[in-house]
RNA sequence: GCCGCCUUAGCUCAGUUGGUUAGAGCGCUAGAUUGUGGAUCUAGAGGUCUCCCGUUCAAUUCGGGAAGGCGGUACCA
């Protein structure tokens, strides 16, 4: 039989890294969704959509000297033989359609926009294939309050979320301030592999010790399962001085100039110039009443490595949890962003600057569940009333029952299988309904009907252990004439705080 | 991608030092109860023991390879 079943057709599957996703989890979702537009849109941002798929050269994804897209992006080409991918992120298309509409847009233009978007990497735990972002951008200015607000942005999102204060941390960095950092240790920044190569070390402290990464900064590391990673081949003096400085992020203006200093390099422009936007943008935070305890500097952030030009932010919970086995479960970060001043130019030849940023809502979800525990997390919604089918001869009559409980406003089906009454009340217990309603040829001689509250009847039955007299009693049944029916079950709605 | 571990029922897992009919719990279906979801009891369905190749009289068990999963690491625009 099952052999047969194989060979009749395609197994059904799921493609690694995507879910299915259901109802408890789509309403959680949506609740999240609802709460982070209500900010961003107090915040002045406008919506925008864009679509799933954009060209993919104005994704800016070819590989380089090829002409086949990046690895990591899903591509296709269309019948003209024009190669299309599935976005990656939202921001890529926001600089397209600023400099497709350039023109008529209010300058500076801020919107906000969610949606999936795709990447075509390694799934892991709690990183899937598909999943939705929120961002919000503002395009058009290279004022440091908009990078500043942006930062302050995030931190009321997930406070509106319901994450307290402490919980969290919106770190601030400043990419000119790591450039201008290597630079005067001397590594060659036109050496593109080198400069990732340390960037990409740098930003490991939130996971490595300091001698791991230190490692990765000099000869290179073997993980615990035995397999090698390659070092950036720096020098013990500028490991130390990268480390020294990138984990201290409380020193003073001089200090961090002497560290630099003493070991014998000199400060480049750049890294001046950076550490300067970092103060103006912690200055402008706290002015606003924003504390170290929610948007702080901290010189470890990297973020994404490939367009973004001055302040990088990342939003990070802080809070532990162990998971099922009794082990730490960190999630680290759930939104990250910065600015971004050449991607518009791109398109356009001349200058648009521009910063935002974006939640991670899949991933923030998934910690917001076991934050207040997954079953608080994904409530399954309460189901329709069922109206029962005791006499498939009557079926207009149980139809017009459902059609008078809806234009009541009340979710209700009449039940559409063919099982009999035990299948039946079976079936409106998994489906979560509040109540059903009964009317077999007794009721239906005195014009009434019984309606059975579910969800009462299910602590009326644990204090019965024997059937029979649970099945005599009927708990939590009543009988009411039929033009009492909406009335009645409205009632036991709202006795269950259903009434949404 | 690289490294390690794992794969037996829908789920969680026993088990077979290579030998007739591979088990449990949970779940599912049905009956006890011809009109009542729970509980209890009874019965039933459900497995090419992931796949392919090899060793062997004999492989779910041993060897090799593949696929899938988990973890680490790399990448993550």
């Amino acid at each position: 039989m099952a052999k047969d079943k194989k060979v009749a057709g395609p197994e059904a599957r799921l493609p690694k890294g995507f879910r299915d996703i259901r109802a408890a989890e789509l309403s959680a979702t949506r609740a999240m969704l609802d709460t982070i537009r209500r900010v961003y849109e107090t915040y002045g941002f406008e919506e925008l959509e864009t679509p799933a798929i954009e060209y993919t050269d104005a994704l800016g994804k070819f590989l380089p000297d090829q002409d086949r897209p990046n690895e990591g992006v899903f591509s296709f080409t269309d019948d003209d033989e024009q190669w299309l991918s599935l976005r990656y992120d939202l921001t890529a298309p926001l600089a397209r359609f600023v400099a497709e509409n350039y023109q008529s847009l209010p300058k500076p233009f801020r919107r906000y926009a969610t949606g999936t978007v795709y990447r075509n990497e390694k799934p892991g735990p709690g990183r899937f294939r598909q999943f939705t972002q929120f961002d919000a951008d503002t395009v058009g200015t290279e004022s440091l309050a908009a990078d500043a607000e942006i930062c302050m942005l995030a931190a009321d999102t997930l406070e509106a979320l319901g994450i307290a204060r402490g919980d969290y941390v919106i770190k601030v960095n400043n990419r000119k301030l790591l450039d201008g950092l290597l630079e005067s240790v001397g590594v060659n920044l036109s050496d593109h592999v080198a400069r990732l190569a340390v960037l990409r070390s740098l930003d490991k402290l939130d996971k490595f010790s300091r001698e791991d990464v230190a490692l990765l900064l000099g000869p290179g590391r073997k993980d615990e399962s035995g397999d090698f990673t390659k070092g950036a081949g720096l020098g013990e003096k500028q490991i130390a001085v990268l480390l020294d400085f990138v984990m201290q992020p409380k020193l003073s203006r001089s200090e961090r100039d002497a560290i630099v200093r003493t070991a014998g390099f000199e400060p480049v422009d750049a890294f001046g110039d950076g550490l300067a936007e970092l103060d103006q943008i912690g200055e402008l935070v706290e002015k606003a009443g924003y504390g170290a305890d929610r948007i702080r500097i901290d010189f470890s952030v990297v973020r994404g490595l490939e367009y973004y030009t001055g302040p990088v932010f990342e939003a990070e919970l802080t809070f532990e949890v162990k998971d099922e086995q009794g082990n730490k479960v960190r999630f680290g970060s759930v939104g990250g962003g910065g600015r971004y001043d050449g991607l518009v130019e791109r398109f356009l030849g001349q200058k648009v600057p521009a910063t935002g940023f974006s939640i991670g809502v899949s991933r923030l979800q998934a910690a917001l569940g076991v934050l207040k525990g997954s079953a608080a997390a994904d409530v399954a919604p309460q189901g329709p009333v069922v109206v029962l089918i005791m006499d498939k001869g009557e079926l207009p009559r149980y139809q017009k029952m459902a059609q008078m409980l809806r234009s009541a406003g009340i979710r209700a089906e009449m039940y559409l299988g063919t099982s009999g009454m035990k299948a039946q009340m079976k079936y409106a217990d998994r489906r979560g309904a509040p109540c059903v309603v009964i009317q077999g040829s007794d009721e239906r001689a005195k014009g009434e009907v019984q309606i059975k509250d579910l969800i009462e009847g299910a602590k009326a039955a644990a204090a019965i252990a024997d059937n029979k007299e649970w099945k005599e009693s009927r708990p939590a049944q009543v009988s009411v004439k039929e033009e009492d029916l909406v009335a009645t079950v409205r009632e036991i709605i709202a006795r269950h705080g259903g009434a949404d």
